[in-house]
DNA sequence: ATGTTGCATGCTGAA
DNA sequence: TCAGCATGCAACATG
């Protein structure tokens, strides 16, 4: 260690005997002082006595007393006020303690003047307690005293983390809730006159020894009655364990404070970037009974520029209550939403009665609900459900993984139904864990008429902006497709063009039905995009196979009936790979590719009773042989030409995987147009049909004879050995179910399937051959 | 046949 | 170990 200077730069004394701390370091520790110094820096008169004649003094906008701002040494001597001009600590202090009621026009709203730096050095994980300056300590004592805070358990403390990631942002997100514990503690009861503070006016320590004990019961966020006890409920100790039922507490609530809110990661963003944050935060739950057991996942995590938007555009006060991830149940057509217990109880009004009450609701495009707020008994406990939501899930065109915010308006006994989509099903997992979940709450409430639009799926978007900016990893697959203007002017716009697009309420553009989202719930099944694994699990009939086939653009098609079954006929090879839902029912083609699907989907249960109808009948071997063929190489995709053919088969446009002049079942399909062939009828089709079945039928003796020769084959062919086998086993089945069975894709490695032939997979060619068969036979 | 309702069951995560 | 909750299911209602 070198020689020890006062670090008083106009002093600089190497001959101290004796040292004292002096002010925080931004690298950390603490300013080395002589003794001289230290008493000076201890009695707040350093600057006085060391930089009175150097730039920066400033004057407390409430007392007058010089500060010398810019300095380190008085950095924690004072704050930043929202109207400008600073406040000295002690004003600052008083008028946290104290309602500001004789300035109300003096906002202490305060902002950091030294956030950057503490944050930065919490993110780095250097906390140490001695960094915290002694105007902080001072100043945090004086409030713990006052709220006697050792009356504060820290049972909330623990949900600090869930917001955010990384440790990092771990470190970030807890201070803010305990920040916020100290601006609803600091914050005045008016939105006029308010002081807040924020982490970097906190002593480091603060995070480590008072906070323990402290809770965060209130919290932040939280607003009105439930959420922000006043100063004198904080000394009155009645901050913790106040059960008493949210209306209850509602009617002595305290107006909103939209920008209490702020956490102190909140007030550093803003601070430094001028703008409002749009961090979201998993918000201790407000007051309430329970609300110390209620899980973080269930905490509401919104934004603070959602809730000051909200709470402005309502001039009220919106409280959000808690969350929920919508399970399948939720979200399916039962119209039970399962309300977690602890929140139900919490903030949802008291029932003795299983048959509950009706709860208004306002969801996000405005509209109003009312819900009945119920329960069932469970287990010697209750279950809260809400029922009826059917209606306004559809509405908001929620789905399972997405997340509900429930909130309540302040005044009045509303509640607010925002929510967030789910991205994915990472999302849903997430959601429901964590507090990382990161859909963006998108609610429009149009209460006065100008602006409905509330939290909404745009404010999640302009989270995503600018979190994605700040490289936060867990928006990583979020909403990436979403884009949001930044200002909340762009959002509440997006959210009005969203508004606008929806004008009814019950049926969504583009919203399916609600039994195709009952079937269909999930994120999964709501994607656009189909990766390969779930098209893997694409199976399609013969009939839906069909649908992959559209005719070649300039060609028309000639109807052919064939053993009752109409067969467009082409001059052409079609083409391939579209889905085109040419039978789909009545909504006939759809544009979107999710329609198309579940289109298909849902004609599948229809094409299934159409062929237990048609069970029976005949039908010409070929054609399902071919088909299935056809469905199989649309799904299993390339490489599935005959052996044959494959060397020299050129993927063309019009017939992907036939080269001109391919003799494929469906290529030569009969030209007649005269409908059915008979038995005798000695066309391209039925020749070529009669000799492959003759090849088959050498080549299962051939088979019988030699298996294992065989069995290569089949190693190369799994899949549709798999088709064909069940075909031949299942020999009682009418040739419509050996085709359905056999045009059924199976989810088989591409390498393994590659080998079906659309032409004459020798499989397949049994399974067709031996309905042929029969059908010859039967005919 | 389909939808609704009330409850039961079993899994999961928290204590 | 147990509470909470997602979901199944039977009884009932409705078309």
């Amino acid at each position: 260690m070198g020689i020890e200077i006062c670090m008083n730069s106009l002093c600089k004394d190497g001959s101290a005997s004796e040292w004292k701390k002096g002010w925080l370091l931004i690298s950390g520790g603490f300013a080395r002082l002589c003794n001289k110094c230290g008493l000076a820096y201890e009695n707040s008169a350093f600057c006085d006595k060391f930089h009175r004649h150097e730039a920066g003094w400033r004057e407390c906008s409430n007392c007058n007393k010089p500060i010398h701002c810019g300095c380190i040494v008085s950095r924690s001597l004072f704050e930043y006020l929202d109207f400008g001009g600073i406040g000295c600590v002690t004003c600052v202090k008083a008028s946290q303690l104290c309602p500001d009621t004789e300035n109300p026009n003096r906002s202490v709203q305060s902002t950091k003047n030294n956030a950057s730096g503490w944050y930065a050095e919490h993110i780095d994980g250097r906390l140490p307690m001695e960094r915290a300056g002694k105007g902080n300590l001072m100043q945090l004592c004086r409030i713990v005293e006052a709220g006697e805070s050792s009356s504060w358990p820290q049972a909330q403390r623990n949900g600090k983390v869930s917001c955010i990631g990384s440790s990092s942002q771990e470190v970030k997100c807890r201070f803010s809730e305990e920040d916020t514990g100290f601006l609803n503690v600091m914050k005045h009861s008016s939105h006029s006159s308010k002081f807040t503070l924020t982490e970097n006016d906190r002593p480091t320590w603060e995070s480590k020894s008072i906070h323990e004990p402290l809770s965060l019961n209130i919290s932040l966020g939280s607003s009105s009655r439930n959420f922000v006890p006043s100063a004198t409920e904080i000394v009155e100790g009645r901050l913790e364990g106040k059960a008493s039922s949210p209306f209850q507490q509602g009617k002595k609530s305290h107006p909103m404070l939209p920008k209490q809110t702020k956490t102190g990661v909140t007030m550093n963003l803003e601070t430094n970037k001028g703008m409002t944050s749009h961090e979201r935060i998993a918000r201790p739950p407000p007051d309430g009974k329970g609300k110390n057991q209620l899980l973080s996942r269930y905490w509401p995590r919104i934004t603070d520029q959602e809730l000051e938007q909200l709470s402005g555009d309502l001039k009220s006060t919106v409280v959000p209550l808690f969350e929920k991830v919508l399970s399948p149940s939720d979200a399916g057509r039962i119209g039970r939403l399962v309300l977690p217990k602890a929140c139900a109880e919490a903030f949802l009004p008291h029932i003795s009665q299983s048959e509950g009450v009706p709860l208004e609701f306002l969801d996000s495009k405005g509209d109003e609900w009312t819900f009945q707020f119920r329960f069932w008994p469970n287990n010697n406990s209750r279950m809260y459900v809400l029922e009826g939501v059917t209606p306004c899930i559809q509405s908001l065109q929620l789905n399972a993984g997405d997340t509900v915010i429930f909130s309540r308006i302040d005044p009045g006994e509303k509640f607010v139904l925002g929510f967030r989509k789910a991205s994915n099903s990472i999302d849903t997992q997430d959601a429901s864990t964590s507090a990382h979940s990161n859909g963006i709450s998108t609610k429009n409430t149009n209460f006065s008429g100008a602006t409905k639009n509330l939290l909404s799926v745009c404010s999640y978007r302009d989270l995503l902006q600018s979190r994605k900016g700040n490289g936060e990893p867990y928006l990583n697959g979020h909403l990436e497709h979403l884009r949001l203007g930044t200002g909340t002017s762009d959002w509440l716009q997006t959210a009005r063009c969203e508004e606008g697009t929806n004008k009814d309420p019950l049926q969504p553009p583009g919203s399916v039905s609600e039994k195709k989202r009952t079937h269909n719930i999930g994120p999964k099944t709501k994607r656009l995009l189909i990766p390969s694994e779930d098209a893997k699990e694409l199976r399609l009939t013969w009939e839906e196979a069909q649908d992959l086939l559209c005719p070649p653009p300039s060609v028309k098609p000639n109807i052919v009936t064939i053993e009752d079954q109409v067969f467009e006929e082409y001059d052409e090879p079609p083409v391939f790979g579209k889905i085109t839902i040419t039978n789909a029912g009545p909504s006939g083609s759809s544009d979107s590719a999710s329609e198309q699907l579940e289109n298909l989907l849902r004609t599948r249960k229809d094409s299934k009773k159409r062929k237990i109808v048609e069970k029976g009948k005949t039908i010409q071997e070929h054609k399902p042989s071919g088909l299935e063929a056809l469905a199989n190489a649309a799904v299993l995709g390339d490489n599935l030409a005959d052996p044959d053919e494959s060397s020299s088969a050129e993927v063309t446009t019009k017939h992907p995987r036939h080269r001109p002049g391919c003799t494929c079942i469906v290529c030569i399909q009969p030209a007649s147009g005269q409908g059915r062939h008979p038995p005798t009828c000695t066309c391209l089709a039925c020749e070529t049909v009669k000799r492959r079945f003759k090849t088959l039928m050498m080549r299962r003796k051939k088979q019988q004879s030699e298996p294992e020769a065989v069995d290569d084959q089949i190693d190369h062919m799994e899949e549709a050995d798999t088709n064909g086998d069940a075909s031949r086993e299942d020999a009682s089945h009418s040739p419509d179910e050996v085709s359905v069975n056999g045009g059924q894709l199976e989810a088989s490695e591409p390498s393994g399937a590659g080998q079906i032939d659309l032409n004459c997979h020798p499989n397949h060619e049994d399974m067709e051959m031996d309905t042929y068969n029969r059908t010859e036979h039967e005919s």
